[in-house]
DNA sequence: CGGCTTGTTGAAGAGTTTCAAGCTTAGTGG
DNA sequence: CCACTAAGCTTGAAACTCTTCAACAAGCCG
């Protein structure tokens, strides 16, 4: 679905592998990521990645811009799963199933890494290493849905708006969208709401409610956190230490 | 936490192994799994398998009994992420975290294979296709807690108790707890409550609503699905052929 | 300029929670 | 054998959070 990209960054220059959230390579695994890898796509914001319920042949690590898993009832219901920035890695759950079980879409433009599903298990024969670290992303991955299952089922609607604003500060931050006007963050409020299992109306007055209380301010795609105390006060978050994660 | 276990099935003759549901695993590989065991424990019904936070040096698989993976707010709130049934493979998460990002309790008594946290990367190093196995199954988990994502977030409670009970229905069935009178069924009403994000009231007051209606019957800790149609139409639950998983 | 998307606000209504109480069953100890 | 207790299920009523409906404002783009 995603369109060929002209240019391609080779793996040895890529900039993301030189953040500190990322753990390091070693030569032969990186010189194995970059045979393994079927050049960049990309995708423009609203475009689709993943189709939902439709069968793809390739993974993706995002390498720039911002995305999302959504999961949809036939009447049209969406629910976020989870929004996806640079490093995280898409396709695994399709691996094991039978047409791909949530769909992946653009919030901004879009570029990814593209490699191919089909020889997924070669790269656990011949890197074990790359394996588990595939593993890593996806037991990280299943973290962060549990953290929002939680917000979802059991706290109130300024817990979970809350908890979602810092979640996507710290992780943007992490990744290097963060300067003095605070992260980008090119999230409407509609997907806020379909993030938090949330209407629109509810979302809008929840947002304009921290905001009046001086925790966060949101203007030109960006956001900052005003208050972070409150703000984890109030999501009942504890800030916890991140691990560099791997990257593929 | 879990109790050593006294009597302890060798690999070879796991119930477990020869039914349907699991996939076959080589004659090396089984050979590997069963040296790579560490015994077998058990648990008491309310017992706890995981501590939240805690830090823990095995991982495990269910061998026999129900247990669920679970989440708590500090005032008290738990959200219930998702059961666990013979097959289903424990602690992946917390390999890869600081301390279990979340808790595990036994709903029944519970019977486990034991597995040491420290020595799964030798197993992705010597047996790259059980690595891919483990990557299998937490994909699927993931999965799981997709689901009920978008139950917790988008449906409504008929919704979400219909899509609950016609999963865990399957899921029972499928490891060969279900006889003529239905399925073994040791939830109760405030597990159902935590596991969808409902309070015990509403959960009763929709589920005694469901069974007036002739969908279902809960009786001596068995459930009967007596309109199959009905709950899936409710539930917008496309039926699907579930594949054979692997089994560590 | 008109059309589209996103944000904003008020009011009414529905779904769900909370409070409070009683019921049944199984287990325990006198 | 029978109080007594504890856990789970059940029900009605009141309160509240959140949704739906409806309308308008602001910004962007062809």
């Amino acid at each position: 679905m995603p369109k060929p990209c002209p240019a391609s960054v080779p793996c040895a220059h890529c900039p993301l592998r030189a953040l500190p959230a990322f753990a390091p390579t070693t030569e032969p695994e990186q010189v194995f990521i970059e045979q393994f890898r079927q050049g960049m796509v990309r995708a423009d914001p609203g475009g689709e990645v993943l189709r939902e319920h439709a069968a793809s042949d390739s993974l993706y690590t995002v390498f720039s811009g911002w995305a999302f898993r959504f999961k949809t009832l036939s009447d049209g219901r969406r629910q976020i799963l989870n929004f996806l920035l640079p490093g995280d890695f898409i396709g695994l759950q399709e691996q094991f199933a039978d047409g791909a079980p949530h769909g992946v879409e653009a919030l901004t433009e879009v570029t990814l890494c593209r490699f191919p599903k089909d020889r997924l298990w070669s790269l656990y024969r011949e890197f074990p290493s790359l394996g588990y670290d595939i593993t890593w992303l996806s037991a990280r991955e299943e973290n962060m849905t549990d953290e929002t299952l939680l917000s979802v089922g059991r706290r109130s609607a300024s817990e979970r708006i809350a908890m979602l604003l810092i979640h996507l500060f710290r992780r943007a931050e992490r990744v290097g969208l963060r300067d003095d006007r605070g992260v980008v963050f090119p999230v409407s409020q509609q997907h806020v709401a379909d993030a938090l299992g949330l209407s629109l109306v509810h979302t809008n007055k929840t947002l304009r409610k921290l905001h009046r209380l001086g925790l966060h301010e949101i203007a030109d795609g960006r956001l900052r956190l005003l208050n972070p105390r409150a703000l984890q006060r109030l999501a009942d978050y504890a800030e916890r230490p991140m691990r560099a994660i791997p990257l593929l």
